[in-house]
DNA sequence: GAGTTTGAAACT
DNA sequence: CAGTTTCAAACTC
């Protein structure tokens, strides 16, 4: 790797870049080796939000900006360059560290309270938890000379921001009632002025002094299995704008946590609280502690990319590498980091499409009676977390594809209004049974339902190719009175038009019709009336979603909106049409994944079913 | 918000 | 596998 071109192109542009994708490596490594299997991912994915940060990195070191403007709040700027300013000024070997941990934290994972921590910690409690960098940084003169000055300014400003806000840390373990940026500003001292180099590991004396410079691996893989095995909290705050120089802290804990606690601390109220419901309803202490992967993905919930739920919520993340399989733990952790992995193999990061001000949007959509409920659930789902589901399950006990939540395989959290719900971690056994049991039934029955049309379809002249939209609901909808014009259809409440595979009457599906006919100005001018009715419907679907990302970039309708007058221009792959209605419930599955190549190859290997039989009864 | 409609899922 | 029932979401009033 390090004779590659693109290492050495790296290599000139900055210190941090080699050390920085080995270390990435390491990662994930760890975290694989280190994750707790689950029946389901969390609900809500992550990789929006990991994304997020990911494409944040990408920039944020040439635009301090980008971190004032995200988090609306402009110190951030000027500590950030203080401390690069700082970090110029290290020893070299100081600075080679830093700047590996300097990049990594820049996926979002930080915490104010975490750090704090470790800064008491290091301050001489003899706990020491973690070997991180600030005894790295401890070594060199100039460190000592230089870091006072900076950091005591830097603190002074910014003191507010130590804050504990972390729900990992027992509080009372570190509760010393100090503040927190004399504590942080103490240990960085003490550490200097001890020139403490040790790599203790938590639990062990100092009494093996380990030269960090020297063997910087050894410590960060310290820190990763401190990280791994649930030692060390991960939250990420505000505050790893502010640590340039410290950010190797935590640089693998948005592994751990992906996103989304932030912004819901902000808020103040769990508005996707299946973190803390999968948590208590776990009731599992040492789940707690060494839970970090079912930990993280739950926290990350809201912020989710579009799910297809369940195992397979991971693949929205994963589609290049993976493929729909028997869902697997290790999947979804290999998912969960796949982000990151990405990010290392210089793949550009999922689109971070993601808006925060969408998601307080909704957080503020919390609901209060079961059928408003209902709705907003739809808005949030809509908008760009499907597996942010809400049901409201009376009898299914949310064990049947009747409930969201199971079928799009996350479990259910505390807005759902289900009544004896046992789709809750503490039922995993009986919600993998019945799973097993419907996957028996139907292998496909936890596939997504609508299926991404795309160039390879087309090269491999599958029958989808020939349909009217590109996207396809996977096994077509069966609708008879609705005319394939509400959302009781699923190819329209997918967005998706009707395709050979639909056993619908009379379909005038807006999004293609299951004959394949077009939707011409005359056929739209004859069925004004029903182009009204989904104008409406179109139009509600689209001030109802706030988070729909995907119609930011690509225009519903124009403002005399109609619905799409070709199919041939619907949802297209190749074409990026501007017709392309806003995608009400699932759509989000096939903008997401390449579900084509995962449903071909799973079907290939699993599936008995044939998709197309039109006239066939599933 | 209650009641109805609808179609998928489940069952026989 | 066809017909029926159950279910929960979508929809209407």
């Amino acid at each position: 790797m390090q004779d590659s071109p693109v290492f050495s192109f790296l290599n000139s542009l900055s210190p941090i870049k080699p050390v920085k994708s080995t270390h990435i490596t390491q990662t994930i490594n760890s975290l694989t080796f280190a994750s707790l299997p689950s029946v389901f991912t969390s609900p809500h994915a992550t990789s929006l939000r990991e994304s997020r940060f990911l494409q944040r990195h990408q920039i944020s070191d040439q635009s301090n900006a980008e971190f004032s403007t995200d988090d609306g709040n402009m110190v951030y700027t000027d500590k950030t360059e203080k401390l690069d300013e700082y970090k110029e000024n290290l020893d070299p070997r100081v600075s080679n560290i830093c700047a590996e941990n300097y990049n990594v934290v820049e996926y979002g994972c930080s915490s104010s309270s975490t750090f704090i921590q470790i800064a008491e910690e290091s301050s001489g409690s003899g706990l020491y938890r973690d070997e991180m960098s600030l005894q790295v940084i401890s070594q060199t003169d100039q460190a000592k000379e230089s870091a006072p000055s900076d950091w005591e300014s830097l603190i002074s400003d910014g003191s507010d921001l130590f804050t504990f806000e972390s729900p990992n840390i027992d509080r009372d373990a570190y509760s010393k009632p100090v503040d927190p940026s004399t504590i942080f500003y103490t240990s960085i001292k003490n550490a200097i002025q001890n020139e403490v180099v040790s790599g203790k590991r938590f639990g062990q004396a100092n009494e093996q002094p380990q030269n960090l410079s020297t063997q910087p691996e050894e410590a960060i893989d310290m820190t990763e299995n401190a990280e791994a095995s649930g030692l060390i909290p991960c939250e990420k705050t505000d505050f790893e704008h502010v640590t340039g120089l410290y950010r190797g802290v935590r640089r693998r804990c948005l592994v751990f946590e992906l996103g989304g606690s932030r912004i819901k601390r902000l808020d103040n109220n769990d508005s996707c609280p299946d973190s803390s419901n999968m948590q208590n309803s776990e009731g599992n202490t040492s789940s707690n502690q060494t839970l970090a992967p079912t930990k993280l993905v739950n926290d990350s919930s809201c912020n989710a990319f579009p799910g297809i739920g369940l195992h397979l919520n991971a693949l929205t993340t994963t589609s290049r590498r993976l493929l729909v399989g028997p869902t697997s733990f290790s999947d979804n952790m290999h998912a969960s980091t796949s982000g990151q992995e990405d990010y290392a193999n210089g793949i550009p990061p999922l689109e971070d499409s993601f808006q925060e001000s969408d998601y307080m949007e909704n957080v503020e959509m919390n609901q209060t009676s079961p059928k408003k409920k209902s709705r907003r659930t739809e808005q949030v789902v809509e908008g760009g977390d499907q597996s942010c589901k809400r049901c409201n399950c009376k009898k299914s006990k949310c064990l049947k594809l009747y409930c969201e939540c199971f079928a799009a395989g996350v479990y259910c959290v505390e807005p759902c209004a289900c009544i004896d719900c046992f789709n809750k971690p503490i039922h995993e056994d009986t919600v993998l049974a019945t799973r097993k049991q419907i996957e028996s039934r139907n292998p496909l029955a936890f596939t997504p339902k609508v299926i991404k049309g795309s160039d390879s379809l087309s090269e491999i002249g599958d029958d989808f190719s020939k349909t009217p939209a590109s996207a396809r609901h996977k096994r077509g909808c069966n609708c008879k009175k609705s005319g394939c014009l509400k959302k009781y259809c699923e190819c329209y409440q997918s967005g998706v038009g009707c395709s050979i595979n639909c056993r619908c009457e009379g379909c005038k599906n807006a999004f293609g019709r299951k004959d394949g006919s077009s939707c011409t100005d005359h056929e739209f001018e004859e069925d004004e009336t029903e182009t009204n009715e989904i104008e409406q419907s179109m139009d509600s679907a689209l001030h109802a979603t706030p988070l729909n990302t995907k119609r930011k970039i690509i225009e519903p309708f124009p403002s005399k909106q109609k619905p799409p007058r070709s199919s041939s221009s619907i949802g297209s792959s190749s074409g990026k049409s501007n017709f392309f209605p806003p995608p009400p419930k699932f759509s989000q599955h096939f903008e997401t994944v390449n579900e084509d190549e995962l449903l071909s190859d799973f079907l290939e290997l699993n599936s008995p079913i044939k998709l197309s039989s039109p006239n066939r009864k599933r």
